[in-house]
Formats: C-alpha cells, sequence, structure tokens
DNA sequence: ATTATAGTTGAACATATATTCAACTGTCAA
DNA sequence: TTGACAGTTGAATATATGTTCAACTATAAT
C-alpha cells in the first residue's frame, strides 16, 4: 500500500486535511495576482517617495524631481508606471503636468502600513 | 538675473512653495524604505499566496508545496525571505517546520487591500 | 545502523525592472 | 518663428530577484 505522493515536490501529502481547507477558504489566484500588483507599485523607494509626495499635495513632475533628487526621466518613467496601476492621475496645464493620488485607497494602505511599520520599532 | 535651476532635473525651480510643504510633511527616508520593503514582501505571487494560506491556517512547507504546485525548494526560499522580513514565523516539530503568520499586522494590510481590489471591478 | 523523508542551502540561470541616455513632442514667451 | 523649457519615450545598461538543481542536514522508522 504506497503511501500518497505529492508529484511537484515529491513529499508524500502529509496533511491532506490542511492543504484542503487552506485550498478552500483562499483568495482566487486573480485575486491574489492583482493584490500583488498593487503592493508591486509601492515596493520600490522611488515610487513609494512619489506616492507620499502626493499624498501631501498635487506636484508637478518637476517639484517631484527636485524632491526626490531624481532626474526628470527617471521620474516620468515611475508616474507613467504608477498611472497604468491607477494609483495616480496627471493632469496637463499648459507646459506643466500636475499630479495626484487617483483615489483613498493607496492613502488608507498606507497609512495601516505606517502604523505597522512605527510599531516594530 | 538667471532663474533658480535644479541640479538633477535641469528644470527651473517652478514651485519652491510647494517642495517645501511636501519636504516638511513626508514621512523620512529610514521609514519610506522599511516601508517599501513590508510591501516587496507581499508583491510576489508566490509569496502572497503563501501569507493567504497562512492566514487561513498554520502549515508545513509540504502543504504550502501541494497547495500551490510548487518545489520544496522554491516555497523554502521564498519562506527564508518571509522569515527575514520578519512576516511568518517557523517551528520545528520532529520532521516538520509548522508555519505561520508572524502578527496581525500582515492580516490587517491584506484585508484593506483586498477590499480595495474587489471595489475596483 | 540503515534508509526514507522533511526541509535547507548556495550556486547557476533566466527573467524582471530601475535608471540613464539621447532624441523627441508640445506649449509658452520674446 | 524661434528659442527655451516641461515632460515623454524607447533602447541600452546594470542590477535585483525568482526558480532550478544538486548537495546537504536532521529526524523518524525499520
Amino acid at each position: 500500500m504506497g503511501k500518497c505522493k505529492c508529484i511537484v515536490c515529491d513529499c508524500n501529502i502529509i496533511h491532506a486535511d490542511n492543504v484542503e481547507n487552506a485550498k478552500n477558504k483562499v483568495q482566487d489566484d486573480d485575486t491574489l495576482l492583482e493584490m500583488a500588483d498593487f503592493y508591486k507599485a509601492l515596493s520600490d523607494s522611488t515610487r513609494i517617495k512619489i506616492i507620499n509626495a502626493l499624498s501631501v499635495q498635487e506636484l508637478c513632475v518637476c517639484d517631484i524631481c527636485t524632491l526626490l533628487n531624481m532626474t526628470k526621466s527617471a521620474v516620468s518613467h515611475q508616474l507613467t508606471n504608477l498611472k497604468e496601476l491607477k494609483l495616480v492621475k496627471g493632469e496637463k496645464k499648459g507646459k506643466e503636468v500636475w499630479y495626484s493620488l487617483a483615489d483613498d485607497h493607496v492613502r488608507e494602505v498606507f497609512a495601516v502600513t505606517l502604523e505597522h511599520v512605527k510599531e516594530n520599532v
């Protein structure tokens, strides 16, 4: 009577009930992928600085450059990135483009995480 | 009378007051880096699946392998990663190592983000 | 003691991604 | 209409990172 083997990791299926229970309660893959992408947007030091600055007030690209001490190109690339992920929006006014947070969700997640980081000192 | 130029991005300092205001109110760089690292932990599909599964219940490495359809090595590497970032903890019991969430902060951030993703349908 | 299995580890590989660079567009002012 | 400047873009480069592979440790069972 051979044991039931996991094909991928070549271990025995040790706790089939646990696996089954977890499988029934986890979020579906699409949702988790979306969440991972959201976190990815905040996982880079440049991008989180931009998000944090925009949570203070609307800023144009050059303001952000000056604030972060970075080139227009680098900042613009990351703003494009954040815009695609719908975390910020940009509005053109004359020669300038003013960026702001797309909605309040980012602010909320940011606040919870800030609290978490501050508590872990 | 030359304008004041930003050295890094070679633009004029357009809105010095905005920059000053933002500079005074943003979080310090260390805090933002810590936050970015926290988000980085959740920004990979494998890691967020692990976190999600562990938020359901304690699991050993092989349980996670079976659940995610991945090798022990790949899962173990990511668990090490998550352990270093203090998001999960592992307890050895005999041959097995049981992993669980390190604390409730992750659960909270996860919940807020899940809500965010679900609302954006 | 020997064998099987849970789990870890470091190196190698492949891929993803952040910044730089140079060229470009669009708008304003002279 | 010409020059200056805000901002964007694509390609190139450099670096970071996820998975695989093979070798390893530790524990339990025979």
